[in-house]
DNA sequence: GAGTTGACATACGGGACGTATGTGAACATT
DNA sequence: AATGTTCACATACGTCCCGTATGTCAACTC
């Protein structure tokens, strides 16, 4: 049992090409981020990228695609210990927000990604922030809860709302402090949604 | 008076750079607009380019201070002839999500902007469009008509759901049959922040 | 065991940015 | 009014970086 298979082997060799990547984008952002020095700390070449990942839009695509994984993973796991469907949704907007505060998260998903990408609901990754949202808005819909607006647009609206107002807190002198008003803020915009 | 001032013609070949910036920007976006295509296309060089803006950046800067400025004197254009300042907001808010369908305003303010520049909130131009609607919070908070919420947080809020929405109104097949739905959305989330 | 596939490395060309240097017209100075 | 200076802009150069085309070596096939 010396070797790997042959797919274990790609597997492998594409995590470590998404990881370096993902520095180097958290890092220098994707305009400055050099191709052969992301590779190089990988311990490969630029062919490896290619070969693997098409071109560097094409691995931009891929850390994307895990860090919002990682993103509605945790937002998901945020909104379990909710105790209903409407305190499930602020949970996670105001999960969405804290997680924003990472400035990888900003860079990455929130800043370069829709820049070099496009409109994210038309990501390869499918946007699992945004099909989270989507699901606690349908869940409620289904309960009556919600005054009658386009689940679609409301997700995004939602979304979009808390991934910005993270950009806000962010930017702020003060972010501690800004973070509970902010989170609140969005509470009380959310119930924009709750039916009279 | 065959010439014009010193000054006079710099400020010309600043719009004239602006101007070609802005439609460089729009149709190819900022990565993959050349500059001494632009630069041409205003009947110039590169040297008048890094004489007047410093860098590529700075040319985006001043454009987007241009676009931006615009966007915030249509908004106000279009709250102007609300009744009511709850309804003025209202309005702006729909003139975002509309002016936000445009690809150009899409491209450089929305997507290129953020991406190169930074925080919209740390833009020199200092985001018009946010101190609008900041302005129209504070008239509301005034009356008396607001929960007690942090007003720079609820600006953001209302801002970023606006302009995502619009890009995801944008991007959709049928955007005229959406636009309502999701100008809708937004009024009643808006309405969350009214005091009850 | 020879041929083929495929994952990755190396070599090459083109383009773009930023800087350093040049230039000619307007303004100041005497 | 003539000369020196400034300054807005053009030109020339070096450098970096992306994408492609080509090469190579190990693994699998037959």
């Amino acid at each position: 049992m010396s070797g790997k298979s042959r797919a274990a082997m790609m597997e492998e060799t594409r995590a470590k090409l998404i990881s370096a990547g993902r520095k180097a984008f958290a890092e220098k952002g994707f305009a400055d981020a050099s191709m052969d020095d992301l590779t190089a700390d990988a311990g490969l070449t630029r062919g490896a990228l290619y070969h693997n990942f098409g071109d560097k839009k094409g691995l931009l695509a891929a850390v994307v695609a895990q860090v919002d994984g990682e993103m509605a993973a945790k937002a998901r796991q945020a909104a379990s210990g909710a105790e209903d469907t409407w305190a499930a949704l602020e949970a996670e907007g105001a999960a969405y927000i804290e997680l924003a505060l990472d400035p990888e998260i900003q860079r990455i998903v929130l800043l370069d990604g829709p820049a070099v990408l496009g409109d994210p609901s038309a990501w390869p990754s499918q946007n699992a922030c945004l099909a989270e949202t989507r699901r606690a808005l349908m869940a409620l819909a289904e309960e009556g809860r919600l005054k009658p607006v386009d689940i679609e647009a409301a997700a995004r609206l939602l979304n979009g709302a808390a991934l910005n107002a993270a950009l806000y807190v962010a930017a702020s002198t003060d972010p501690k402090k800004i973070l509970p008003r902010t989170v609140e803020a969005f509470k009380a915009l959310a119930r924009g949604f709750l039916a009279t």
